[in-house]
DNA sequence: CCTCATGCCTATAAGTTCGAGGTATAAGGA
DNA sequence: TCCTTATACCTCGAACTTATAGGCATGAGG
């Protein structure tokens, strides 16, 4: 089972990761909605898929974190580091040198 | 060393060629041109990349395949089935869904 | 009291792309 | 003649990342 690699998905994670959190501050369960609501509900990514990926972003230098307690709970907040803002624009170079070649090819009519 | 999971492009080589495959058909060799030729310079797949998966893709049933001898070489054609046509539509609907997501996603300017 | 939402986490499976390498023929230039 | 380039097919191993399922703990609400 564990459908790993779904069509298109490589590398998503991490750029909208990135994305939103060069907007502002947050943390790993509220990463899980915000990538639905920035997406229109056309991703959605679970806990299993953000919170290793925030580790592994952290651990590659991209993000720092840090724990704060909130209403008796404990979150930890991610925000970006110069390192991550490099990696972000050059995941979003790729993005969309990837995307526009398939928008070239898909746009060519079929059955010609 | 292989890099293996270069972001966004998994699913990919699969759309790729079962759109160039929609048509017309279309040998190995020639479909890694092609693939360069439709993105605009922007994807380039190697022959590792592309015969292993028109071999797939012919296992799965979305194409067959017929060998023809040209100029004192042998190629091997491939075209759709109705069930590669199939697969080619959904791939492209799931290409539209994510790539709509993201697009969405980077649209919000960050910094706000 | 029980369930749901919050909030963090890990482990395992899956499988796909990529580069490098291998074979063989034909054509063209030096 | 020899050598390089283009054509044309192929296989293998490594690397990498996502996804699902599961586990733990707290607080709020019915």
């Amino acid at each position: 089972m564990a459908r790993s690699n779904p069509p298109f998905m490589s590398g998503v994670p991490e750029l909208l990761l990135l994305k939103l959190l060069d907007g502002r501050e947050m943390y790993g369960y509220e990463l899980v909605k915000a990538v639905r609501a920035a997406t229109g509900e056309a991703i959605a990514l679970g806990e299993g898929v953000v919170y290793p990926a925030l580790h592994a972003l952290e651990r590659g230098g991209a993000l720092k974190s840090r724990r704060r307690a909130v209403a008796g709970r404990t979150r930890v907040y991610y925000t970006l580091t110069a390192r991550g803002r490099r990696r972000l624009a050059g995941l979003a170079d790729d993005w969309q040198r990837i995307q526009g070649g398939v928008a070239a090819a898909l746009g060519e009519p079929a059955h010609v």
